[in-house]
DNA sequence: ACTGTTACATTACAGTCGTAATGGAGGTGG
DNA sequence: CCACCTCCATTACGACTGTAATGTAACAGT
């Protein structure tokens, strides 16, 4: 084997592809032909690769939600900055302003619709509010808020309507800055 | 003519089958078989009321927002209260916590995935958007926030996030109060 | 060289989809 | 009585669905 395939080299563009199906069709999900004549395969390869549609589609969500918590923690870490910056990137990072944040947020749609009734689907949203929840309560917690964690679900629970405002009204339809007036303590400064 | 059908008798009946459908099913829109069976009729029937199936889901979205809106006004109005208690009897309202508002709630969230792309589903989601925003505010002005139409757009927003916090995490996952806290003036008092 | 495995492509199939077409039952106006 | 309209029920059709089945080319191990 000269240069092994690193293994779900393919699975991901798969992946990748039902992202942008998702969020450029119409909330649906995707059939297998379209999926294949996105990613550029047939559906053989498909077939080969998952083994069932569903497999196919609870990796996609599972693909998503990692690249989406990576680029997540990436932004928490990054350089030192005050807590209310760092929470200002974080949520950023969750808009839909940009094509991929956009079929990230039809994807995270998409799937919350079938977590209602479909366990397998609905660990993927538990784990994925888990960890946006840990870093926006941490970041909380540096800015000394009475309750980090209360401000963290209440932040979160924010961001999925902040989603669909920027979606379907526009960029301008969220005003970020406001919602963080309300949950910092108001003497924290932002600067540095 | 003996007693003359109120015209949308039976298209609303349908309107129901295709909200309990939605939230008992995966999420998807279902059938037209599958509606015509709920809704205890035959897809003839169907298609003699609505012209196409969009013509159906487009109805059934008039309706369950009819319908929400109707309840939320209700609750705005209802006897001399707080406007904290009006707030919080408004958002319980929208709150998935029994089988006709999780309908409504998968209604509303089922449509907005198409109306990512669909003109006249996001025509739906702008005006009852601006209804619920106009309730708000009212009561924001009423409680004496300082700015109550920003404080209105993000009590909304975070009511997305916790519907589907109540559908997917438990009711337990809201806390209602802990949101109010942060947006209504913290001078106010909640008693009458 | 033979064998086996991996990684597909192609074809086929049973089922479901939305909807068009047809027919009939019941009331209504002339 | 008869045409007519509304309100449906039934059937049929072509397109599309996910997936099973089969073939095949490349490569690895022995």
């Amino acid at each position: 084997m000269r240069e092994r395939w690193v293994p779900d080299a393919r699975r991901n563009a798969v992946a990748d592809a039902v992202g942008r199906l998702l969020n450029r069709g119409h909330g649906t999900f995707p059939g297998m032909r379209e999926i294949a004549a996105e990613a550029g395969v047939t559906t053989g390869a498909l077939q080969h690769h998952f083994a069932t549609k569903d497999d196919l589609l609870l990796f996609a969500l599972d693909h998503h939600c990692r690249r989406c918590a990576d680029r997540l923690r990436a932004r928490s870490a990054e350089g030192p900055r005050s807590a209310r910056q760092a929470l200002a990137a974080i949520v950023t990072e969750l808009l839909p302003l940009d094509d991929d944040r956009a079929a990230e947020a039809s994807v995270a749609r998409a799937f919350v619709s079938r977590a209602a009734t479909d366990q397998g689907f609905a660990a993927h949203y538990r784990a994925q509010r888990e960890i946006l929840h840990g870093l926006l309560g941490e970041q909380f917690g540096r800015a000394g808020a009475p309750d980090p964690t209360a401000a963290a679900t209440i932040l979160a629970q924010a961001v999925e309507g902040m989603r669909t405002d920027c979606l379907l009204l526009g960029p301008d339809a969220v005003d970020l800055d406001a919602v963080l007036d309300r949950l910092l303590p108001p003497n924290t400064e932002d600067i540095a």
